[in-house]
DNA sequence: AATATTTACAACCGCATGCTG
DNA sequence: TCAGCATGCGGTTGTAAATAT
């Protein structure tokens, strides 16, 4: 397979993108759409690449994107999630409506882990040996406790903080299969706000496998009201302003 | 108040994958 | 079947803001 070079770097710009450019996708994108991110910055008028582009348009200026500090529910979600997928942010990110896979990794690297080996590390040191003795052996026992022991044998493999490895070993199943897989999941929940419904639209959605929605289903159970709950606003042209693409500032 | 360090997060990079002709 | 292209994904970096000294 070839591969395309990332974009012509040669006059185009790089770096924080300003407002007028923000102005300028948000604009074309909600008359034209997106259907080629590559020509897209040459018709909005944007000195920037497609790939650029696409990124600032799906980790921050898309209306469905929920800014603002993560609740402690969504943090133990993706603790929990991270626990059972690994490093696979694109499919955390399906189960938390709003949220982007950028912010989930970065959310991970700079508070989650800390908090995880913050608890960790109240553990008496026995229990910290044995839980270092067990860890694999949980891992399998945690899956299990999602599944059932009668799905313990599932084509799946749990991952840790050394889940690139155990991925790149044994992980089955690609990125996009889990993603559909889930996104169904979330389709058939009765508890998905339609900004998730929105945000899994990209992908098709078949039928997972019965054994494969049955583990997808019990990844967590999240109360009702927290996926009903508004805890963000749609962005369009008349009410984009600096507050609205600063709420990160407000932590 | 000045400087150093840490934190948070936007953005970039390169590889993987799917689609199309 | 294969090559080229477009897009998705995860790792990493750069830097502004916050906090500590």
């Amino acid at each position: 397979m070839g591969r395309s070079p990332c974009c012509e770097k040669l006059g185009l710009k790089r770096g924080p993108w300003s407002k007028e450019e923000d102005d300028l996708l948000i604009n074309y994108i909600n008359k034209n759409g997106h259907p080629n991110w590559r020509a897209l910055p040459k018709l909005a008028g944007l000195l920037r690449c497609g790939k650029s582009c696409r990124l600032r348009w799906t980790n921050y200026l898309k209306p469905d994107i929920k800014r603002g500090n993560f609740t402690n529910e969504e943090e133990d979600t993706i603790i929990e999630l991270h626990q059972l997928l690994g490093n696979r942010w694109s499919t955390i990110a399906a189960r938390l409506p709003g949220r982007t896979d950028n912010e989930i990794k970065n959310i991970w690297h700079t508070r989650l882990k800390k908090k995880i080996s913050k608890s960790q590390a109240q553990k008496t040191p026995e229990l910290q040996e044995e839980t270092s003795m067990e860890t694999s052996k949980s891992d399998e026992q945690n899956l299990d406790t999602h599944l059932g022991p009668e799905n313990s044998n599932f084509d799946i493999h749990l991952e840790s903080d050394n889940s690139k490895d155990n991925s790149e070993i044994s992980s089955p199943k690609t990125n996009s299969e889990i993603q559909q897989q889930s996104s169904s999941s979330v389709h058939s929940s009765s508890s998905i706000s339609s900004s998730c419904e929105d945000a899994c639209s990209n992908t098709t959605a078949t039928s997972p496998e019965p054994r494969d929605q049955f583990m997808l289903d019990n990844l967590v159970e999240i109360d009702d009201d927290f996926w009903s709950e508004v805890l963000w606003t749609t962005v369009d042209d008349s009410n984009y302003n600096d507050n609205n693409f600063d709420l990160s500032k407000n932590n």
